[in-house]
DNA sequence: TTGGAGTCTGTGATTTCCCTGAGAAACGCA
DNA sequence: TGCGTTTCTCAGGGAAATCACAGACTCCAA
């Protein structure tokens, strides 16, 4: 099921109406605070976990309908996590958190149950996107919700990747993808540079702030060029994006 | 009876509109869960043993459809097991996972039955398919359902085995053939490279995630060749397939 | 009208990602 | 056993994406 909330966002809910739960799990507190924040804004429940242990032992009272597991905690392998959350909630879908580094081969079959993963260090954007993915898929939340975003005659696929204007295809790198994510999925709301680095890239971005003026230019060349804009600069306070007529 | 999911994706179902139940025996836990996760994302339900005692019993709770079932069991030889559930369910097919260097002759008279047989390591596109075909051919799903998959002017008959795109006959070798089903399970849809590699390779391939690229280089050159393009790149997220009028 | 803060965008360096040729190793079949 | 086929590694080339920098531009207030 979906709702629209009054700020005109989306909002994924369980099908009895209860907002979904997600459950947390990593032993940097700034990690797991990161994504509380940013997962409680999707207005989802959370509860957040430090090790193995607490994994299975919040999986077993929560009862989530996802878990976020990052495969590097100090008491238990982060396979050996999996296979005894399985045991309690053997349909829960699972994103798992690596090091980019990691060897390859430790990443191999995370993905074939349709389950998936993000490397860290990982934008919150692309956190949460990949997990309304899995709940959407894992039909913990109303099938019917679409995986296309839409705001005025400008449609975003979060599937195929695919973004066209008035029925014109557009190409986007990825980073100007997930950027027009976040600005369609909030949608008639400033967003401030801050806000926008913030989520959009990831959290060790250590470069200048203007990337973002930068990033919003390429996206007005290719969705406003030659048309009503749709994205909008509010001086001083940041950008929103909403349909050209109004 | 096949329905399309919202994703697009085609889920066999019984007759009666209930899920397909698949029986896993196999006595590596990982192997279980693997297959577990992998058969589940089908839409299947899933009960799985680790020896035949515990099959024999689960089949005739369980009922299952079909069942998987590894030929090297703790307690009993595989075709004392065979025996066993064909007392309970004398019509139920039989994928049997057998050692890559299993006495070929033993088995090939087992599947003269209209049973199958994958060889350890398998990739799970092979299991899943072959479970397919077999749930097909028992009838426990509702039609003699397609076995043949249509992206555009490009199809792929899984009994066949036989690719055309435009009418023209295209020789794919196992792998490619395999890749490209994937691909065409899941059209219009983004698939990275790891979902691929998790998906086509067998489960136990240590190497290079560039034989992906490899792969796909050698389908266009096939498929793709002097025509307008079905197989694309989605820079840094992975690729996908659709028709090539759109 | 002018100055400054804030924003936009052209240029180019760097990095990342993807493609593909060549050849080694493994496989399958006669 | 020997030969053609298939799978896979390795490495080079090239294209695309990302980002810093700096100068141009805009808006607003004094």
């Amino acid at each position: 099921m979906t709702t629209t909330s009054p700020q005109g966002r989306t909002e994924l809910l369980r099908p009895d109406g209860s907002p979904v739960r997600v459950l947390v799990v990593d032993d940097e507190q700034s990690i797991t605070e990161l994504l509380s924040m940013a997962l409680r804004y999707e207005g989802w429940q959370i509860r957040s976990a430090g090790d193995g242990q607490g994994a299975v032992q919040s999986a077993r009272e929560f009862r989530p309908d996802a878990v976020v597991l990052d495969m590097m905690l100090p008491d238990m392998d982060g396979l050996a996590v999996l296979g005894r959350l399985r045991r309690d909630l053997p349909d829960v879908p699972v994103l798992f958190l690596t090091a980019k580094d990691a060897v390859e081969d430790r990443i191999a079959g995370l993905t074939a149950g349709g389950d998936d993963y993000v490397t860290k260090p990982f934008s919150l954007e692309e956190v949460v996107a990949r997990l309304r993915g899995l709940i959407r898929r894992a039909g913990a939340a109303d099938r019917r919700s679409e995986s296309v975003l839409v705001v005025g005659d400008l449609t975003l696929d979060e599937d195929s990747h695919e973004v066209s204007r008035g029925g014109d295809d557009i190409h986007l790198t990825a980073t100007e993808f997930e950027l027009l994510r976040f600005l369609m999925r909030n949608p008639r709301r400033v967003l401030s540079k801050a806000q926008i680095l913030d989520r959009v890239w990831s959290y060790d971005f250590g470069g200048q702030a203007n990337v973002v003026e930068l990033y919003i230019s390429y996206l007005r060349r290719k969705i406003d060029a030659g048309r009503e804009p749709m994205i909008h600069t509010r001086r001083g306070a940041g950008y929103l994006i909403k349909p050209a007529a109004s």
